[in-house]
DNA sequence: TTGAAAGCGCTAACAT
DNA sequence: ATGTTAGCGCTTTCAA
């Protein structure tokens, strides 16, 4: 940023510091103990209506904002419930979080967000900073974990749901679909669709665990069929669709005779759509295309995308539920597996015409 | 959801509720007493390297995760900084916290994130649950908020940075741009460049002040020039391309001589010019396009729609650069007031050939 | 370099 | 229906 275009004044309206209210301060300008304030303002116990009304309107006109902090401490109750995933520009997961609002607005609960940027040493110094304001409930996207994190999971005791994926060992609970099924499932359907030269773009999978379990679902169905995917590009960073031009250009360059590109995801898929647009290449007739997630976005385009919809929000709602019922009580019992059904979304560019 | 497609078990590894651990355990393991242990996991103070050593083997065998609900009670300080936006599906949001994130991670304070869906009555919500817990700073987008709101963030003293919009009073501090600017400059250029019949497509405003007033700043350069704009199409809800197309077959039908459409963003816009290619309208020559926001997604289109960055990378940088410094003592005045400039992104949808 | 005591602001549990 | 007491788990402060 260059200096011409920053200008900086101030503003001399600017609140000046203040000591923070205390229940104390309540406590004598209603003329009524703290522990009755205390309790008009949890709506607890019996108070009377004139008691109640003297100390809400002492509060309101103090503009007194309890402090959780040491409620939390003396309660040793926090309704707050970590959520942990690993970006927040993937689309995929503020749908997630929509999910998981929507069952904790209905609870006392709130949800806090944590970003790891796809990086497990991330996610542990995220995982140990949540959980040291002592959350009733973690959310945590994926299976894999460092030995670490488990750890720290397994010793704080606090109900946890991994989401996204179920393909593998959980700490506590799990909500999410199999990948390396929705890997499967989406090779069935190119090849009984006629496509045989298939090729696959997605991020370098090292990284991302939910992308490689599809791919390897999808070799393993591919292979079942006598089929090999013929040719493969990766990439590094954030998706978008600029890079899913990119790709799809240079393995067509490479591989011309590819008849179907299988992406990891809508985005670069969406990507790859235009490019075979601009070049003027018949989809499906003579490349098909199919992404993952079953993102909105894909509805704006002229040809609707393939891919299959991970049930994203149901997924934040059903680990929502299990988080609320240990917290009310509800549930008692542990280890919850919940496995959701990827659904396929045939669009426009799945079918030979 | 259908039950068949949601299997339901149980792990049975999972673990049980455990009590959690405390300074007191650690401080037994390791034959120390607990102020000590303290002190070595704060690094305070002088500690021999021999204890030290003994107290850090003791609390990482253990597994201890301090807890910060009691430490901060005790100190009467959280690390962490409040932030209040309006929705996480909008792009611009994830690119502000990435920019907070950036300067906060050199400092020890965390950032959480609070949504509010452009309600004024959640936003004051969301602020009361954020303030009970006594963050080291407040950020919060745009300038208008409730009587009960600002009363709140008056008496909390908490630093507070209002970001994205400088056209109103602020609490405390600023940071972002004018959005009367943007929407002025943008005016100027297309009329510059021979557009007459100008359309405007965007969000019903009551809902979304930067959007009105961009539109405020556009109609107003435009009417200098003796313009008027010549019709308007509004919707609800969440952007899309799926929108921008609809809203543009809708207000070409009805008016047909527009030669320019602006855009209150450039999900919209890009939606829009999806659409004008479809039907073979010549861009930029028979009907020119702009957005707003810079976004990246433009990138992956033939043609790059024009728009105007916000800079909200660094939005969030300067935001969070004025909490840190408050938070660390460096800086004292209050009511900073930063005005960023918007940066015309030319494109190719705004130029006639 | 280490320890002991007091208390952060609230709530659970018990009195009245 | 309301008040009193004793902590919650840590850090601050002071003493050793």
């Amino acid at each position: 940023m260059e200096d011409d275009d920053k200008v900086i004044s101030i503003n001399k309206n600017a609140a000046k510091p203040k000591r923070p209210l205390t229940l104390k301060d309540v406590s004598i300008a209603s003329g009524v103990s703290e522990m009755t304030v205390s309790r008009v303002l949890r709506n607890r116990g019996d108070v009377s209506d004139a008691t109640r009304k003297k100390v809400l309107q002492a509060a309101k006109s103090l503009g007194y904002v309890p402090n959780k902090i040491a409620g939390a401490l003396a309660s040793s109750h926090v309704n707050l419930v970590a959520v942990i995933i690993p970006s927040l520009s993937n689309m995929v997961f503020p749908d997630v979080l929509t999910g998981i609002s929507e069952v904790l607005d209905d609870t006392p609960l709130q949800a806090v967000v944590g970003v790891t940027d796809y990086s497990p040493d991330r996610e542990e110094r995220v995982l140990f900073e949540m959980l040291s304001w002592r959350p009733s409930g973690i959310i945590l996207a994926g299976l894999e974990h460092s030995d670490a994190s488990r750890k720290m999971l397994d010793a704080s005791g606090i109900p946890t749901v991994e989401i996204m994926d179920t393909d593998g060992e959980a700490v506590d609970a799990v909500v999410g679909i199999s990948h390396r099924r929705a890997g499967r499932e989406m090779a069935r359907h190119i090849v009984k669709n006629g496509y045989r030269q298939i090729g696959f773009l997605g991020t370098k999978m090292p990284m991302d665990h939910r992308a490689r379990k599809r791919f390897e679902g999808f070799t393993e169905a591919l292979a079942r069929e006598g089929i090999e995917v013929v040719d493969q590009e990766f990439y590094d960073g954030g998706s978008s669709l600029a890079k899913g031009r990119e790709m799809t250009a240079r393995i067509l360059a490479r591989s011309p005779d590819l008849d179907f590109l299988y992406y990891s995801n809508d985005m670069i898929g969406a990507g790859g759509l235009l490019h075979l647009q601009d070049a003027k290449i018949d989809v499906p007739g003579q490349i098909g295309l199919a992404g993952f997630n079953g993102s909105e976005m894909l509805k704006g385009f002229s040809l609707r995308l393939a891919t299959m919809d991970a049930g994203r929000r149901d997924i934040g709602r059903e680990a929502a539920r299990i988080i609320a019922g240990r917290s009310d009580g509800s549930i008692t019992e542990t280890g919850q597996r919940v496995e959701l059904a990827p659904k396929l979304q045939m669009g426009d560019t799945l079918k030979r015409r």
